[in-house]
DNA sequence: CGGGTCCTTGAGTAGTCTCAACGGCGGTGG
DNA sequence: CCACCGCCGTTGAGACTACTCAAGGACCCG
């Protein structure tokens, strides 16, 4: 239980985090965490595995919003808001760190940097909202997942998690399809396409990306 | 210089903000507020008039990220981050109170509830992000198109700014299409689309809506 | 070995885009 | 006061992107 996962979540200088956590949960791949509307008293912080925030509407069309990695606060909102706007579902098995939501609470009001790392927290979450935005609201196919890759390349290159040309990868292509909104059969059209041009490469779970400058300049 | 707008601000109980505020700064029409990649010293809260934040790509694709209403702070991210995310712009004239940032701060940090507030609006906001996401990405025309103005009109009765079937609504198609990530043209024939099956008609600046129940349907 | 999930590919279609032309309207300047 | 001009809205034809539906094959897990 090594404390690297803390320090991502933005609470850098506060090893004294690990007193608070009440206990570490380990859920299988697939399973729903929290839906939307929910409102827990707990704040789960994703420790180790994938998983992902979406919305979904009534006649079951699905939207992604973000992926989690190891270190991210899954339902950093409950913090401010009562009812969670998105659900959380888990890619991979994963290992959760559960904080009670009050003892969280005052434990950052207790420092004032604390707090304002926690809005820091969730200003950068709505900084990268803006970013699909722009994705999906005018970016082609091929733009949009070129972009979705580098940005959990870029992610999981902050955390320290992956570093050479080939990346640890559990999307399939439905995951893809949900987060830029575009249809499973399209994404591995494109996916193709993108092989076929040397830009990435998917795999078994891994994803290779030869030039990472050609596929930025997307 | 009433009290009301920054009430609706979030930071309620708090008369003596005004205090605080620096100056008052009146823009035209269309012009540019701050860009993105800012790192002003000041927060601005609007006033009055319309305003939204916008992402563009260097090509010139522009995508909306939110219409801003009197009472909005525009800049809020640039509490927590250096940098900021999107630009603003003014869609009608408007009038701005700018409030000096660190002064703010300290403000805001000398009592709890004031910084909780901040954050709060905070994830409001990623959380109205994440309904545009699910706009965009899964959702047709006609429905992204309805759920804007209903978004917009919820806001505007929530803040007290018209109540009517009919609503003061500066956008053009031009805004609507950027907002929605469609095109122009596309959003005028879907409009008469709606107009005719009688769920909405705009003109000159105004909305209305003869039956919202019957909007909200879709 | 079976069953399910995922990926690939194909053909036809629907939704949206592009380009273009035109008319209304408001603002501007003569 | 009027002519002009630019922005906006409307409409049309055609093209293109991405969708739908479907079938087959690969892989994984039990």
């Amino acid at each position: 239980l090594s404390i690297a996962a803390y320090r991502d979540a933005g609470d850098r200088c506060a090893n004294d985090v690990e007193a608070l956590r009440t206990c570490c949960r380990s859920l299988p791949a697939r399973r729903v965490i929290l839906y939307e509307g929910d409102t827990a008293n707990e704040i789960y912080q994703l420790f180790d595995g994938w998983a992902f925030r979406y919305k979904a509407t009534r006649d079951g069309r699905r939207q992604i919003l973000s992926f989690l990695l190891p270190g991210d606060l899954i339902d950093l909102p409950l913090l401010h808001l009562n009812r969670l706007g998105h659900a959380v579902k888990s890619l991979t098995p994963v290992s959760l760190c559960v904080f009670a939501r009050d003892r969280l609470s005052t434990y950052l009001c207790a420092r004032m940097e604390r707090v304002h790392n926690a809005g820091t927290l969730c200003a950068s979450l709505s900084a990268e909202a803006g970013e699909s935005l722009l994705d999906l609201g005018r970016r082609s196919a091929a733009e949009r997942i070129a972009h979705l890759c580098l940005r959990i390349i870029s992610k999981l290159r902050d955390r320290q998690l992956a570093s050479g040309p080939v990346y640890p990868f559990p999307l399939t292509q439905i995951h893809i399809a949900d987060a830029t909104g575009l249809t499973p059969a399209h994404v591995g059209r494109t996916l193709t396409e993108l092989r076929l041009a040397r830009l990435l490469s998917m795999q078994r779970g891994w994803l290779t990306v030869p030039d990472i400058g050609a596929l930025q300049r997307i």
